[in-house]
Order: structure tokens, then sequence, then C-alpha cells
RNA sequence: GCGGGAGUAGCUCAGUUGGUAGAGCGGCAGCCUUCCAAGCUGCAUGUCGCGAGUUCGAACCUCGUCUCCCGCUCCA
């Protein structure tokens, strides 16, 4: 299907309660926003199924949830303070960075200070990407700390303990979901890039003999898990290996995962060979011993890593924008949200075909509440029956039940499937265990189309 | 950061030469309604992005500022 315009996909992020512009009433914070009732739902159901994936039906990978603010010098380990408020120039041969004012002239036309080659020099540019705080009551330089720019250092830095705590052998991985910032120059795009956003990273630990086949492995598990997991259609999917030239600097191979946004092809997830790199910073900027006791060897061994790193928030606006569909229906248009039940915000409307029957009404409710014990169920009364329908399309909600008169007598209701418009007849009391089913993908869908209404009111 | 464009109801927008705001959709309430945005009646929509200035009077003119969009740039 065509990707929508974005604009269509940040107007029903409002509209429906997805995703509001943060702190609009005083004109809005670029860079940042805030998600709505339904939004942290969706959001929740995307993390949720990254975590599953890459730690609960996994052994070798553990979580962690680490604090934001972290050391001041884990970021001058990583490399993030040197480039925090000097004008950089980076060597696009050898990677090094310098800062610009220690160079005898325009970057453009000497040579590389490590490397010595001419002409791979970058203009200088100014970083800023860190936000600054002050930890303790007096604002001064010595207590000056940064809110963490990525997820991926505390994994380094907690790497001795976690391998020790849970009892690691290569190879291991360590998981983390959590708050990232960056004081981005251009934010934009909606929540593609936030100044505030919220990623899912997970360093996993080799043996450097490893290391193509490891990467390999773990470009393909992504790849699988952004169609599988969450229902991304693949032709909207590709894979892109980064040129030598615009490799990060910790890195020796990268392959982005990106996805055909309106606004062109994006990236969604980086997988990241990060070499030693960063342990080897951490090992010497602490002076701790960050390595794995390889039996085999008798040696102990400074293991590699592979990266696979998500935006949870781009995750969330793929699946918007992936799922977002207008749809001829009669003589009326539907926009309707194909989402994979487990991630929709909300599993289940009940919704009475007729609201002036109080024992209808009752029933339905009663039902509600039964729902409400095994996934999200919400209940809407306020509309005709094909608003309501039409109300829950836009919002990805899979199934409808609708009780009408006759559920009185025979103690049953109409499941209805959001995709096909296809229904089931179904036992009241059948019902919740159903609807756990579908949403599971535990049994299959058996709906048929609905008899035309004999006669159409006009 | 640079250039261009735009900010009016939840959404899409109208608003004449300056005279303190409207429509459609949506929302809410009631009636009606036996399956895909039906109908009738009523109600509420609002810092006209924000702040100054000009004016008897500003959504409209001037300046500043913020935000968003497009194109560059940038993107550890």
């Amino acid at each position: 299907m065509p990707a929508p315009n974005m604009e269509l996909v940040v107007s029903l992020a409002k509209r429906r309660g997805f995703v509001f512009p943060g702190s609009e009433i005083y004109g809005g914070m670029g860079g940042f926003w805030d998600y709505g009732p339904l939004g942290v739902e969706l959001k929740n159901n995307v993390k949720a199924a990254w975590w599953r994936e890459m730690v609960t039906l996994r052994d070798d990978v553990v979580g962690i949830d680490a604090a934001i603010i972290m050391h001041p010098r884990v970021w001058e380990a990583s490399g993030h303070v040197a480039g925090f408020s000097d004008p950089m120039v980076d060597c696009r041969n050898c990677k090094n960075r310098f800062r610009a004012d220690d160079l005898k002239g325009p970057p453009s036309e000497i040579a590389c200070p490590n490397c010595g080659m001419k002409g791979t020099l970058t203009e200088a540019r100014q970083f800023n990407l860190m936000f600054a705080t002050h930890v303790g009551p007096v604002a001064e330089s010595a207590s000056v700390a940064y809110l963490r720019p990525e997820t991926a250092q505390a994994m380094f830095v907690q790497f001795d303990n976690v391998a020790t705590s849970m009892r690691r052998k290569l190879p291991f991985g360590i998981a983390q979901i959590g708050r990232s910032f960056r004081n981005e120059i251009t934010p934009g795009n909606f929540i593609f890039r936030d100044r505030e956003l919220e990623q899912m990273e997970m360093e996993f630990f080799i043996h450097p003999r490893d290391e193509d086949a490891w990467f390999a492995y773990w470009v393909d598990a992504r790849h699988r898990w952004w169609t599988d997991v969450l229902g991304i259609d693949a032709d909207n999917l590709r894979l892109r290996p980064h040129d030598p030239e615009e490799l990060s600097h910790y890195s020796r191979q990268t392959t982005d995962i990106e996805y055909r946004f309106p606004i062109g092809w994006s990236e969604l997830e980086g997988v990241a060979d990060r070499t030693d790199y960063d342990l080897r910073a951490h090992a010497a900027a602490s002076g701790k011993k960050l390595a794995i006791f390889d039996e085999a060897s008798g040696e102990h061994i400074v293991p590699y890593v592979i990266e696979p790193a998500a935006g949870v928030d781009r995750a969330v606006l793929t699946v918007l924008i992936d799922g977002y569909a207008e749809e001829q229906v009669g003589k009326e248009r539907r926009v309707v949200l194909h989402i994979r039940p487990e991630l929709a915000p909300i599993k289940a409307a009940v919704l009475p075909l007729l609201r002036n029957r109080p024992e209808l009404v009752e029933r339905a409710r009663a039902l509600t509440a039964d729902l409400k014990r095994v996934v999200a169920a919400t209940y809407d009364d306020t509309a005709s029956i094909g608003k309501l329908y039409r109300r829950q399309d836009e919002i990805g909600t899979p199934f409808c039940i609708t009780l009408d008169v006759e559920s009185l007598d025979d103690g049953a209701a109409t499941i209805r499937e959001r995709d096909s418009m296809t229904q089931e007849r179904v036992g009241l009391d059948r019902i919740p265990a159903r609807i756990a089913a579908l949403v599971a993908g535990h049994e299959p869908w058996q709906g048929v189309p609905r008899e035309p209404a004999a006669a159409g009111r006009e």
C-alpha cells in the first residue's frame, strides 16, 4: 500500500489521542512530543514486543534499567564530551577527531594529524548534542552532568556487574529500553527526530573471532523482527550497509534497517559492530579490568560487541504509517489502522446495537467488564453502529463485539473483525476466551460476511 | 544555522478597504434507530501562536519572538 502523507498520520495521532505536541498550550517545544492515552498503549506494546523477542525468549540476553544521568567520566571515555562544546573535525580515513583550533590551517587543505592523508578532513562542526545539567544544589562546573545521548554506555559500564552476578560466558547480551536526549540542531518530521527519545538497545558480547558471523546473525534477526513481529510490510523495509567513510568512530561495520517513510528511506535501527572499542575505552579510563576469562585459551578476552539499536518512537511512527489506510466501504470512506492485534491499544470494543434498551446495555457493560480481565477493552454506545465501527477502525481495534436484541434470547453476540469486516456469532460466556485467543494468534479467524441489509434506509 | 512559506474551534478551512469570528466534519445531550461515518432537536466550541507598537478600534497594518512545513545544511 502507498505510504500516506505524514500529515495524515500526524492529524490522526492528535485527533485520536496517540501523540500530542509537547507543551502545546505554551506554543510547543520543538523536538518534544507527548504520548496520549492510545499512544502510550501502542508504545508500551511495541516495547513489550521487543523485550519479549530480545530478552524473554532468549537465554543468552539479560536486561538492565540504568540511570539516565551517569558519571561525567562515562561520556569522556565514550568520546561524547570531547565533541560537546568545541568545533571538531573528523578524518574520513582514520576516523580520528580533532579540535578545529588545534589544526594549523583550513581542514580541507591540510593533512590529517594522525594518518597523514590530505583532503580527508571534514569541515569544522559545532557539537552540542548533550543536554547538560548540574548535580547538587550549587550550579558550578564541578558538578556538571549530562543527560545520556544513548543508552548503550550503561551496558558497557555495568558489563562486569552483569557478567559476574548472572554468571555469564560469551556470547551473551545486555538489553535496555530507556530514554535518551539529544539537543538536535534540526528536530522534525513528527516523532522521527526527537530531542527526547526512547531507545531499545542490546549489546551482544562475543569472542572476536565470531565477529562477522554474529554481525550477520543480528542483521537478519532484527530485520525479521520488523516484518514478523511488528508486521511491517517487507517491501517498505531495506537493509543498507554503511559506506566506510560514513561509519561511526567506534564501528567497523554497520547496517541500517530503513523504512520507506513519506520523507524517503530513513533509519529505523542500526546494527553496529562496535568491536572492543567501548570496553577498552572504559577499562582504560576507569582502571578496571573489563574482560571475560576464556577457559579454552586460558586467557582473559575483551569481547567484541554487536549492537542492534532501534528507536522506539520511530517504531511507533512506522507502525502508524505502515498500518494507515483509507478504504472505500460502500459509498463511504473509512480510515483504518491495519496493525497487528498485539500492538493495538484496544483489543476489543463492546458496542450495543441499541442504547435505549436497558437490558442490552447492561449485558454489554457486563461483557466489557469480563473482557477487561483478559485484554484491553472498551465500551461505546454514543453513536450509530456504523460510526462506532469507524471509530474503532481508525484506532486499530481488531475486534468489535456487537450485542443485538437476539443476544438477550440466545446469549450470543457478534464479533466483527477489523480488516475483513466479517463476523462470527459467539456465545457471550465464550467471548473473552475467544478474543484472547484471537489476539494472541492462537486460533484462526473464521468470520463470514454479513448479509447486506434487505432495505436500506434512505 | 540559512532561504522560502504558514500559524483562526479537536480536524480541514473561510473571514471583503481595519469595526472585538464563521462553515463543514468531529464532540456532547436527548429522541429515534436491529450491523458498517443514517435522521431530527439542542448545546459547547476559540489567549485568532505569543508579546509589543500604530489606531477611537487590530485576526487583518508594523516590529519582535515562538512553533510548524518545504528546500539547503547537519545528524555519535
